[in-house]
DNA sequence: TATGAATGAGTCTTCATTCAT
DNA sequence: AATGAATGAAGACTCATTCAT
């Protein structure tokens, strides 16, 4: 039995399956995992759907390899972003901005964030992807802190409860479910609450 | 297409759409909807399969009846909770209460949270539910802070945020898959948080 | 996941997973297991695809039962003879008779035999059931010669040879490849091969 | 449809073909034809799988070739000896190194015995092929006796008789199943039943 | 009401064969 | 002559839903 999975070495094939990727986690991300069939995939990235099992050991691995590839945009984008230059004297600025950003992409995952979420439950590599992606993230910022001065204890639960603020506050702008609130009061309001956290 | 369910009267005839429903609610929150099969609810309720047709449209209708009946207890506990008496002098004490009523009824859904959350993008009927409960959640708060003498400016956001901040941190002990953070920590801060906002 | 297979408990589901095991058997006999299909077997048992599943766990297991329900009529035909009356002074007799009902049995079952029996080196199941037959159809037998008094040495060494020089007979009358071979004259010389084997 | 299947001329291209059809024939012997693809003929082959096509009309193809070139050895074991010096004063010895031989060859075969020789009711080229080297082994075997002097009636059906027997004796000792079985008594067995076939 | 047998469309996946290069 | 990417029909199996009793 061959099984297996090859790996494209022609151009062409290569951008097949990049096609393949892109096609079939859009297609996830936007209908959900359950309601999308290898037909669609196949299609919407303009390959038979023979093909599309010489790239990828089976759906799932189709969404895995999107993950890899598009995860950290729409789940994690700070780590999208270069931090090296990062003053956290601006720190109204840099929160502002970087929650635009994380907003921005945000909403191109659409119904993702929650679905495939969910399947840290099922699957262990998708389970491993967001743990090890939040690990890097909470490091990444605590180093941050670090690095300007904030060398105080208790900072890695401080960071962690800061990143948990601003996923809030993104998932509420995006979501924009209730019509009475002041979004950016709310986006205001949060920025303090994280600057207060580091005031001596 | 039967369109007519039937709405039980007998008594043995409510008990077993109960037994339905709860079956049917506590294997999809187990295992996810798509990982549960209408076979598997029967069983687990004790009934055939031919009957829980005659009780819910389809199965979907079973999660919805589901989360009408449990949804409060396992996605807005505090509205399982008796606020009339609770006295804002006793902040502390009283946050601690709530998170930890909140971390056990989490702890029973297990992966439930997101999946059925994912579907608010799919099923009107679920987003509607979610809907209304956060806006019910959000005024009952609202209104305990308010008899307890916090009427100002922003009162709904920063609700919002309180919101965010218990259910992240609930979240974060729940999975607990950053062993190096101290809860209690985390905890405390987040108390102080939310304290930290209505200080005048 | 439900994956019980059902054990039909009505008459009539009875009859629907007998006629499924019969109409899978003979198209696997008749056209061999690999050229067989579900829908094929379905068809012919006048069945929808899907009951198929809920008695079946597998088309392999479709195959064992036919093995277990007609498997000693085609492949071990001597298992369904009456022993008990059988003396062996009409060796001649019984031997020619046992012949005929072998070649009638065998007839039936076209290419069953070779297909099926190569399959002991993959199944495990159809190993076991060859194996136990094989082994049964030995003693049986040998234990008919003991009871007729011939308690040799050997004896089981002899059995063996008897039953492949019966079989090989069956087998090139049932082909009839050979169109100058007289097959009573080889008939003869085996039954007298095989008297030959018990003569003191 | 491409039918014009190549013929190779250039030495290379020769040995590429021969290198396809042991490929494909050892995995189908070892593995079944169902259970043996293309690709991993090719593989095995160590060429791609677009040129198997340039050689082979198809799948069914390969095998044919592979039983012209080695079912001799394995199915037929006695064509490949030289019989010219055979003396049948040894009778004993001669059979022996016989049985020695086929199953030696025999115990490359593996499982392709019975899956090939099932295809004799599907492929009338995989039946053809078998009737014509049973012809062939019984007309050598026949000459063998008549040039040693054993001109006598029914050779042809004792022949057959002959060869069943030891077909069924290999095939005991290579599958040794049986474990209260004496192999060398059963040898002994059959060999002196052929020899008693031709006393006078 | 209730049962559980039955349906069949739908899904993932495989693989012999062909095609573009 | 050769490669390996691509095709798509076909097959095993699942499961929400309906039906006969």
């Amino acid at each position: 039995m061959v099984d297996n999975i090859r790996e494209p070495k022609q151009q062409r094939a290569i951008e097949k399956k990049d096609k393949i990727i892109e096609a079939g986690f859009n297609l996830i991300c936007k209908n959900g995992y359950y309601n999308t069939n290898t037909a669609e995939i196949a299609k919407e990235a303009d390959v038979s759907t023979g093909i599309v099992y010489q790239y990828f050991k089976d759906k799932n691995d189709i969404l895995l390899e999107g993950l890899y590839k598009f995860g950290d945009n729409i789940f994690f984008p700070i780590l999208t972003l270069d931090l090296s230059n990062y003053d956290i004297k601006n720190f109204d600025n840099d929160l502002t901005n970087l929650i635009a950003s994380q907003i921005k992409n945000h909403k191109l995952s659409q119904r993702a964030h929650e679905e495939i979420t969910a399947m840290i439950h099922t699957d262990s590599n998708v389970a491993k992807y967001f743990y090890d992606k939040e690990f890097e993230v909470t490091e990444r910022i605590k180093n941050l802190l670090v690095k300007n001065g904030y060398e105080e204890e208790q900072l890695l639960e401080k960071v962690h409860i800061i990143i948990g603020l601003i996923d809030n506050l993104c998932h509420e702008i995006i979501y924009h479910k209730h019509k009475d609130i002041n979004y950016d009061a709310m986006t205001n309001i949060t920025i303090n609450m994280i600057k207060n956290l580091f005031k001596k």
